[in-house]
Parts: structure tokens; C-alpha cells; sequence
DNA sequence: ACGCAAACTTTACGCGCGCAAAAAATGTTT
DNA sequence: AAACATTTTTTGCGCGCGTAAAGTTTGCGT
């Protein structure tokens, strides 16, 4: 094999005896040309592997077959998770993805979107930090490329969202703890970087309001995306000031439940339902690491799936309906309550 | 702002006052033109925002200015961990960063490799699957790419090596296991997807071998990468049947120590170094999860940064001397024991 | 003011492929 | 076998930029 070295198409149209208008055809649609011309062709390849310059390629298209996945931390399981769904379905529909973290950082973020601007992507599937995130840089973005938002909403920013309904889940949660035992505590950072972060506590607020509750926050000090160490340090402090408004507290999310569960521990403070335990302690996400955590920790998942699987198929719909699909549309699913022993 | 679209560098060279060439000049390296000119272009760019079009760009160039980094899996955090800081090196060395995952899988991994090639990137940093990787997939891809291998090495493939020295902190934990307690029997996956577990399996034996103990292993079924789940439900049959041969448990990973320490929780068996406690566990990596399990993980950590740094260093080393500095390199570092709570 | 090197401009070609139009070949239908 | 539709070939231009060569300007030292 690989007789001569095949440079360009050109000289592949020549040992393979056929025009390179035709080849040109078939590598954009192998389906596009007649199938006895595909066999020619395809038996070539075997012969020379040749591949047409995707730099050349690219350079009179509008856009690339590229996808970009950007999201605010790709150290953290739940997006590394997400992501990775979002990837096969990205390949599956015959598209490069593009996986790019902002690594918490606004002025990170702004950078990638600029960067992935030059690559004319097909579209983009955008996890913004958000609050954090950089408005301007991201309008920008949003008006020049198809952009579909997911799990964390900039509010009329790109052609949709894709996202979880914190108001359903933590009421799922909150009802639950209430229905088996003292009503929860909020525990949370006093200035989250995740911007569901607020739509759960506002959530937390109103379904202990239904449920006839007064709010009982406990809000620990800490930035950035070291939830783990913030939530233990957090509860540590409290532990010892004995400050725990409630024995059953309800985490804003899983990554600050595992940095609770590691101060109970410590503190010989026994996690769980049965007797002998002191404390319930709950979180949200159904975080990957959830299930290991010790006890393993009652929460409410996230249909990593399903958000995935709906945040592709509208961006592809975007692609191919030409973007602008009608107005914009926010999608939310519901969580599930996954019982485990923490609570 | 933006008045005239300026779609090509002719056309900004127009509205700029500076002939093409010149701006040609700048974009590669904006040193190069006399400061004069710079300050024109720089001025004109605030009120035109264009961008060399990339695809243009690299039609000709031998090699863009874009670098790979392949990981086995990135949903693991370790990987996670040492991408996000490989990706800060890569871009403080001003070239752009493609993170691809082989989501465990050696086609992907090898369709991956394929693809990268399309970019013409000026080198690849290849942590590989490992055993599982498509050799002959590796071996092409490594002589037509300038390519650095981390965290698991294939023998004589790429230009250089940099990882763990798995004898030295395999021996460096089974020392301080035996001089703080029980010999420790190795927990590890009967056929494991990460060539690092095979040295760390023979590293375990000869050290205790050093020290005149007979090895003990404890192995559990199970494939893919989901090793809290496979170590949580292999711990779990052990401890039902009895079967844990010392009360000193070394795992070969962390991963697969924090689904024991799950199993052991669950099954009430106190793990930790004091009185009342059944169990010492000890794990392997000082993954990012490691000292926020319950108890906290005693472990040897690999240490992140300096492989990240080690490696982009190579990399970038070759790539501006125009690669094969030599022969191939070999570079281990040396673990560092973290003493926890829980051996 | 002179001389010289560095920087810039002008001109022109090439890269590898997309794409359009017209002509030719091939395949299908009646 | 004729008529038509589909596919392929031929021809040729264009994309946006890299780059080389030759000529011109600029900056700086003396």
C-alpha cells in the first residue's frame, strides 16, 4: 500500500481515475455519488489513505463540522460527566466536538468563546459559569455562532436552555426530610459561583414556606470551585460552634454534602436514619461520587441523560433548521429522589 | 466602533494603511514589525476586531499552532486534574490546547489519534490507554507526530516518558505500613484497564519481599473504569465471606480504596488507626476525592504538578528543537507519602 | 548631510479545495 | 431504440493567507 505519496486530491483524482470535482462529492456525502464510483474510490483508499486537508476544507465553508462543548469546570465529575454524554452524541450525529473548560475563570471563558469563534463551529453546546461569566463576551459570542445554553441559564442569551427544575427537585427533597423527620437546614456557600446555587435556595425558601417552616440557612465563607474543602471546613465550624440550625441538613449540592459528611465523620458524628445517628444530611445532583460517600448520601439526581440528550438534539436541530427555530425555549427536567442511607 | 466589515487581511490592510505582508508579519509575531507599525495595527484592530482566518492560515503552514492532550479517561479526576493543569502550561506557552478522552474505549482512542492528525498540531501530549491502546494505531501516530507520553508508558513509542515511580512509592506506603501495623494485603482489580496497576502489583511484591513477608492479594472482578463501584462491590463480598487476608489493606488506586472504605462503612467495620478500629485502608495517587472520603485516605500522592510540568516542558522542548533531541527520555517522579486517617 | 541596515511596499505566485456551468457519459424508462 | 434523468467530467475561478523577490522608505549613527 502507499505506493506513491497521494499530496492533495489531485493527485489522488489521478490514481484513482476519477475527477476531483466527483471526490470532492464524495467526502463530503459518500451516499452522494453512484455506488460503483464509491467502490472505485473506496479501493483506492485502501491502497493510498488519503485524507483531504481539513484546513482547506474549511476555508470557504461557513462552518466546520465542529461542535464546541465549553464548560466552567471540567475538574468537577458532574460536568466531566455531562460532558462526556454530550461528546458521543456530538459524534454520533457525525460532528467533531470541541471540549473546552473555562477552569472558573470569566476572563477565561471570554477567551475560549473568542478562540472557538475562529474555528467556525457548527454550533455550540455553552455551560456558562454565570453569573461570573463575562455578559458582553458571551452576547457577543451567542449572536455570532448557534448556541444552545445548558445547565446553568443566562436569561435570553442563545436559542435555548437545557437545564434541571431546582424549584421540582428541592421540593422533592425538602418534602421528603420533612415527612421523615425534622424539617432541613440549608447549608450553602454565602457566595456561590454556581448560579443554580440561588435558584436553590430560593427553591429551599419556598418549600419550607408550603410546608409551613421558617427557612434555616447556614451559609459557610469559601470561593471558588473547591466545594469538597469549603463545605468541610464550613462544617466543621459549625459542628464545633455548635451552630447546626437543624439535625437534618439539606446541601445546595452534592460536592458540599461529601465536604459535610468528612466533617461528621471527624467529628464522631454519626450520619444516617437509624438510631444512634445525629445527623441527616442530604445533598442534590446524584453527583458521581454520591454513592461512595460514607454513608452513601441521599440526594436527588440530575438526568445527566436526558440533558444531555435534549441539549444535543436541539442544538442540531438549530444546525440543520438554519438556527433561529421560533423563539427561544428553555427545556427543564426533573429530578429524582434517590434514597440512600445519609438521610 | 466596526463601521466597514473587514473580511480579509486586504481589506484591512486598506482601512489600516499597511500593506498586507507587513500585517502578515504581525499576526505571526507581533515583535517583529517596528513598534510604530505595531501601535497602527493595534489601534486599527480596536476599531475593526478582524482575525486572520484560521483555516487560511494553516492551509500551508506544516503545523499549526494547536497541541493535543489525550487522556484515557477524563471523567476520572486524576486525568481531569492533570489536564486542567497541563492546559494552563500548554496556553502560557501560546499554543492552543485540544483535550480529547478515549472514554476507555481503544477504538476511540485510536480514532482520536486519527483525527488529531487532520490538525497538524505542533505536538501531542498522549497519556494512553495502555495495554488496551491500538499499537500499531500509537505507533503510526507517533511517527507523524511529535508526541510525549505521561502517566502510562508503551514501551519504546513517542519521545519521551514522564510518569510516577510506582517501585519507589509502592515501597514508600508498604514501609509505613509494616512499621505502623500489619503487613498489608494488595486490593486490586483482577484485570485492570490501567498498565500502572501491573508495576504497582509487581512493585507491592518485591516490597514486601524486602521486608521478608509473603504477598498477600486480594483480587476483584469487574471491568471499565468505574472502580468505586468494582472495589465497593469486590470489598463487600470479601468482607461477607471473610475473606480479607490482614487487617492492613492496600488498594492500587484510590478510586478503588474509597468504594472500600464504602463497603467497609457499610458493613460497620471501623476503619483508622486506633483503638476500635477493624481495619487500616491505604490507597494509591492522593486523588482529589482521596482526603474528603471518611475516614480521609492515607495515600501517596503522585505529584500533579510536576508531571504536568515535566511534561509540557518536554514537549515544548521538542517542538522548537525541531524534535529527536536525542534519544528517548525516561522521567519518574518520586511519590510522597500522606498520612491520614486511615492507615 | 551622508551612508547603511532595517523595515516596509509592491507584485506575484502558490496552497488545497469548494463550487459553478457546460459538456459528455451512463443508466433507466417506455 | 429513442427519450429522459442522473451522474460524471472538464474547465476554470475563487477563498484568505504565506511567502519570495525586488524596489522603496524609514530610522539611526557618524
Amino acid at each position: 500500500m502507499d505506493d506513491a505519496k497521494v499530496r492533495n486530491m489531485e493527485e489522488f483524482a489521478a490514481v484513482c481515475g476519477i475527477s476531483r470535482p466527483t471526490l470532492s462529492k464524495y467526502f463530503q456525502d459518500p451516499g452522494s455519488v453512484r455506488a460503483s464510483t464509491r467502490e472505485r474510490i473506496e479501493a483506492a483508499l485502501e491502497r493510498h489513505d488519503f485524507r483531504p486537508n481539513l484546513y482547506a476544507v474549511n476555508q470557504n465553508r461557513r462552518h466546520s463540522k465542529a461542535i464546541g462543548i465549553v464548560v466552567p469546570y471540567l475538574a468537577d465529575p458532574f460536568f466531566a460527566e455531562l460532558a462526556r454524554n454530550i461528546e458521543t452524541l456530538v459524534i454520533d450525529a457525525g460532528f467533531r466536538p470541541i471540549l473546552l473548560s473555562a477552569h472558573g475563570d470569566p476572563a477565561h471563558e471570554a477567551d475560549i468563546l473568542d478562540g472557538l469563534r475562529d474555528l467556525k463551529p457548527a454550533g455550540v453546546l455553552l455551560a456558562p459559569l454565570g453569573r461570573a461569566s463575562d455578559r458582553r463576551a458571551v452576547e457577543a459570542f451567542c449572536a455570532a455562532v448557534p448556541t444552545v445554553l445548558f445547565d446553568s441559564n443566562l436569561v435570553g442569551q442563545a436559542e435555548a436552555f437545557i437545564g434541571s427544575d431546582n424549584d421540582q427537585s428541592i421540593a422533592l427533597i425538602v418534602d421528603h426530610l420533612c415527612d421523615t423527620g425534622e424539617p432541613p437546614a440549608f447549608f450553602e456557600m454565602a457566595s456561590p459561583v454556581n448560579p443554580n446555587a440561588f435558584k436553590r435556595r430560593e427553591a429551599y425558601a419556598a418549600a419550607m414556606a408550603r410546608r409551613g417552616h421558617a427557612p434555616m440557612t447556614l451559609q459557610v465563607e469559601g470561593r471558588g470551585w473547591d466545594f469538597e474543602a469549603i463545605g468541610r471546613a464550613g462544617a466543621l465550624k459549625a459542628i464545633e460552634a455548635r451552630a447546626l440550625p437543624s439535625d437534618t441538613i439539606l446541601c445546595s449540592n452534592d460536592r458540599l454534602a461529601v465536604g459535610f459528611l468528612s466533617a461528621a465523620y471527624e467529628k464522631g458524628l454519626r450520619v444516617g436514619v437509624g438510631a444512634g445517628c445525629a445527623l441527616r444530611v442530604a445533598g442534590h445532583d446524584d453527583h458521581p461520587y454520591a454513592r461512595f460517600a460514607s454513608p452513601r448520601l441521599t440526594t436527588v439526581s440530575q438526568d445527566y441523560a436526558a440533558i444531555s440528550r435534549a441539549s444535543a438534539a436541539a442544538l442540531l436541530n438549530l444546525i440543520d433548521t438554519g438556527r433561529r427555530a421560533g423563539r427561544r425555549e428553555t427545556t427543564l427536567f426533573a429530578g429524582r429522589l434517590v434514597r440512600r442511607e445519609s438521610a
